[in-house]
DNA sequence: GCGATGCTTCGGCCATCGCCGTAACGTACG
DNA sequence: CGTACGTTACGGCGATGGCCGAAGCATCGC
């Protein structure tokens, strides 16, 4: 079958560890400049060329020219999905290592992180708990809606979800939702188009911003506040 | 950050050509000895041997000793969701090759066949599409549930759901379904827990058989009448 | 026991590929 | 138009790792 040939090269480009250092830098979902990836990944700038021209032909990654610079970032969700599901694998995987040696960097990420396009962490896992207790929303591994009432309450915080309603063929009174299982609480939340919606909204709002270049993100005052009183998450 | 040498380190192992040959094979849920797979790899036992030994340390594949043979087989349902999403990225990228030297054997597999653990290819899509159409469930590239009338009738077949409702923390009149998009038909079909079952029960009664060794199954005359009679599911 | 089968380990060969040096190219900016 | 910066192309080095031949263990059948 011609199709485990292709399957191999995918796998193999996702494979090597400077390629996976790019790609992991470009799950936050911003496009980077081939000398940002290659500062994150250890590599000088010719060899980092090398491989994103790889990956570019293989459809891993979208390249947009904007003036003298070239930046990169994942062609599609399909590869931000793959990348969730490896490093599901590899979580499972990792038990043999030592946990506790987390410095700061890996406790803001556990803290609050986007995950491609949606919010990640223990700040995800929460909103997507809160939802859940509401009866705004239901979810496991497999699978999630967002309620009827899910929909009123998240229009009512600003976050319009008739768009996606309206794009189902048989208009229902619920919205289908895709779950994500994350590495570092082991446990799914929001993803999909509503979980890009509510981490969206969390970034025009001013109740998350980046820290740094790396995926994770810190909550704001104003982000404590709207968290606590629209959803009833407050997080140490 | 340690996680990406973990993501490297799984991705690498699925993207050689030979262990990625062995994985595809395993993708059937059955489990194989090392001769076997060895064979479909294209290379000598003892080079299989090493790469079995390697996949097995690293989780993606589990040994259970039987006699004097080693059967191996996937280790969790998340290393198949991870090469279902391998191959989505894929079949992407497929394009560029030709998509019209399909040999039997590729004809089989677009029919009908398992995917881990779950019936995929047309007949997949297919069954899906009858259920969605008659109001039994709802199914989109994120999520999908069985509905009250769903259960009602799939238990009416013979496929007992309850057990799945009632490990849901809170009793809903519906069971959350995970999809699974395909490389061959590219639209979504049922997987997970109740895509295991249809499929488990259409072995059970005799709708289908497995093609010698491979993914691909057989639809018997009793499966046609089956499907059609059930679902209105007709498959020239 | 003995041979046969299935699987694993060891050793060495070979190809692939990642890496960086140097150098050339193209595009913005002064 | 020249400089500077970012990116790409080429060549050679080095190491990782896949591959098989041969030999060593284990298990089953006679």
């Amino acid at each position: 079958m011609a199709s485990t040939a292709l399957f191999a090269e995918i796998a193999a480009l996702a494979g090597d560890p400077a390629r996976a250092g790019m790609l992991h830098a470009l799950m936050d979902g911003r496009a980077l400049t081939a000398t940002e990836l290659a500062r994150v990944a250890g590599v000088a700038p010719q060899t980092a060329s090398g491989h994103l021209a790889r990956m570019t032909a293989a459809g891993l990654i979208a390249l947009q020219r904007q003036g003298r610079h070239r930046y990169f970032r994942l062609a599609t969700p399909a590869v931000a999905r793959m990348m969730e599901s490896i490093m599901e694998v590899a979580a499972d995987h990792a038990p043999p290592r030592r946990r506790f040696a987390v410095g700061p960097r890996d406790a803001a990420l556990r803290k609050a992180r986007t995950c491609y396009d949606h919010l990640a962490g223990e700040l995800g896992v929460a909103l997507a708990d809160a939802l859940v207790a509401g009866g705004y929303a239901e979810l496991d591994a497999e699978a999630g809606i967002i309620t009827a009432t899910g929909i009123d309450f998240l229009g009512s915080i600003g976050i319009d979800l008739e768009a996606a309603r309206a794009r189902r063929p048989r208009a229902t009174a619920h919205i289908l939702c895709r779950p994500c299982l994350d590495w570092s609480e082991r446990r799914p939340h929001l993803a999909g188009n509503v979980g890009k919606a509510l981490c969206a909204h969390s970034f025009a709002h001013g109740w998350v911003r980046r820290i740094d270049g790396t995926r994770a993100v810190a909550i704001t005052p104003k982000g404590h506040r709207a968290f606590h009183g629209e959803f009833g998450v407050r997080l140490g």
